[in-house]
This record gives structure tokens, C-alpha cells and sequence, in this order.
DNA sequence: TTCAAATAACTTGACTTTCAAAATACAACC
DNA sequence: GGTTGTATTTTGAAAGTCAAGTTATTTGAA
């Protein structure tokens, strides 16, 4: 059973990066979610917080709360949209994309530090698979 | 850079898990929080609500709180530690137990789905790989 | 043995996150 | 132009969380 075998790993797997994820960010403080919310606007760069809403998964009356704040704290900024006078745009300040930028090393060096006991090759060959794996979901 | 990829790719990776997890766990009427507290249990049986709030990330407080929720759903129960009387041992009940075959059922057939790409042999190279690498997490 | 310190679980109060539903402003279509 | 749909915000209620304090029990040193 290779895929019962598979699944139990991604299983831990998750719950690995969940708890490495959650004392990374304590130290930052922000909170998971705020954290989240800055690397999705980063990787994205000026959603409309529709968008914004799917791809955290909650409600846009949830994250207009959670940008209010993430905008307190001078991270984010709402910027109007050019042809759509209903809705923002919104981006990192220079700020959160300091936040941004030291987040995304952490998960470099992370990504380094568990792919130690792989060779250059093997590194390749996992992420093929990957990308393979990631085509399907 | 193949780590800067594979970095990125598993970014994705969780994400996308993430979002799986939370559609998934919407239609089974627990909150995420629950569900995962299920998953902990099932796959430790019997564990000192120390160690659990420790796996889950939380306090013994916030636990507490949880634990008296999933019982009065009849999921879990607390019997009594053999040789501490401090302690309780918390373990799934009959319904938990079926709660937790059916998540991990849908764990399985996630994984299938996404390997759906992927030759037998590849799959095994998968594994493999993910088995190095959780040796490092 | 005895008692002070440590530990496990629970309680409480405050704060945050979340959603659903209602409100507001604007867009799109006929 | 008026109706319907869409994007965002507001509001109220429920759930999750932690820190700090409490109780019961265990551990270890005098």
C-alpha cells in the first residue's frame, strides 16, 4: 500500500511544518494569521480583498477586520482600484515587505536545514514530484 | 537554486493542504481545532492532557476547555491514570473512533487523487525522499 | 518521616478570530 | 433609468486562545 504509506507521511509532514511555522511567527509578533496574511499579499502583490478572502479561506467581513489591523501596524496599505470604484487594492508597505522578505528566508533556510540528508539530485528528483503532486490539487 | 524551488513548492504545498483540510473538515460539523485534537488522540491513543495540549500547540487551559467540548459530543473521554492521580488519560470513544477512520479514509483518498500522476515507482521514490526528510524535522 | 517545591489539571477574565446577516456603495445589464 | 448583482464594511454572537491563579498530587531533600 505505497499510498497509505504516503499519506501518513504528508500527514506529519503538515503537522511538522504547522508547529516549526507556529514558534517562527510567535517570535515576529504577528499572529499565524496575520503572518499568513502578509506572505499571501506578498506572493501576490495588491489583491482585492474578494480575492484576498478566497485564498485565506475566510470571509471578506473577517478580513476587513484583520486588514484594519495589519494597517494599524503599517504593513499593509489599501489602495483604491483603478477601474473598479467598489473595491481595494491591497499591498505591503515597505515595511511588510521587510516582514515579507525575512519570512520567506526563514522558509529558505528551513527548506535547507530539512533537505540536509539529500543529495543535489535527490533535492531535483523530490521537487519533479512536486510538481507533479501540485498539478493534481 | 533547487532549494529556493522547492521552498516555494512547499509553500504551495501546504497551502493548498490547508485549504483541502478546511473544506473537508466544514462538512463533518466540527471545527478545524476539533478535528485535528481527533486526529492527535487517534493516532497516540491514551495521552496525558499534558502531552496532548504539547502535540496540539496549546496550553492546558485552552485544552481543558476543548476536551470538555468533544466529550459532552461523546468523541472523547477522560479515564484515570494508573499511577498518577494528577493525570487523566484522554482516549476517543467509539464514535470518536469512527470520527477519526472516516477523516483519515479521506486522508487516504486525498492522497490518492493527487499521486493520480504518478507511476508506482515514483510514488515509492516519493516516499522515500519524505522519509529523509522527516527524519530532519 | 515531613514539608517545601514542582507538576498536572482546571478555572477565570480578557482578548482575538471568526462567521452570518444586514447595510452601504457601486457596477452591469436589460 | 431601474433592477439586479457585486465588493466591502459593520455589527453581534460564538469559539479559541492565553496568562495567571487555584487545587490536588507527586517528588525530593532535610
Amino acid at each position: 500500500m505505497p499510498v497509505s504509506l504516503l499519506s501518513q507521511q504528508l500527514v506529519e509532514f503538515y503537522d511538522k511544518i504547522s508547529s516549526w511555522e507556529h514558534s517562527v511567527v510567535k517570535d515576529s509578533g504577528l499572529s499565524p494569521t496575520q503572518m499568513h496574511t502578509i506572505e499571501v499579499i506578498g506572493h501576490h502583490q495588491d489583491l482585492r480583498m474578494k480575492e484576498l478572502a478566497e485564498r485565506l479561506a475566510v470571509t471578506t467581513g473577517t478580513l476587513t477586520v484583520g486588514i484594519d489591523k495589519l494597517e494599524k501596524l503599517g504593513l499593509v496599505e489599501r489602495k483604491p482600484h483603478e477601474s473598479d470604484r467598489r473595491s481595494w487594492l491591497v499591498g505591503l508597505t515597505p515595511a511588510g515587505q521587510e516582514m515579507f522578505a525575512e519570512h520567506h528566508r526563514f522558509h529558505e533556510e528551513f527548506t535547507r536545514e530539512i533537505s540536509l540528508g539529500l543529495s543535489d539530485d535527490e533535492i531535483e528528483t523530490l521537487s519533479g514530484l512536486m510538481q507533479k503532486v501540485l498539478q493534481r490539487m
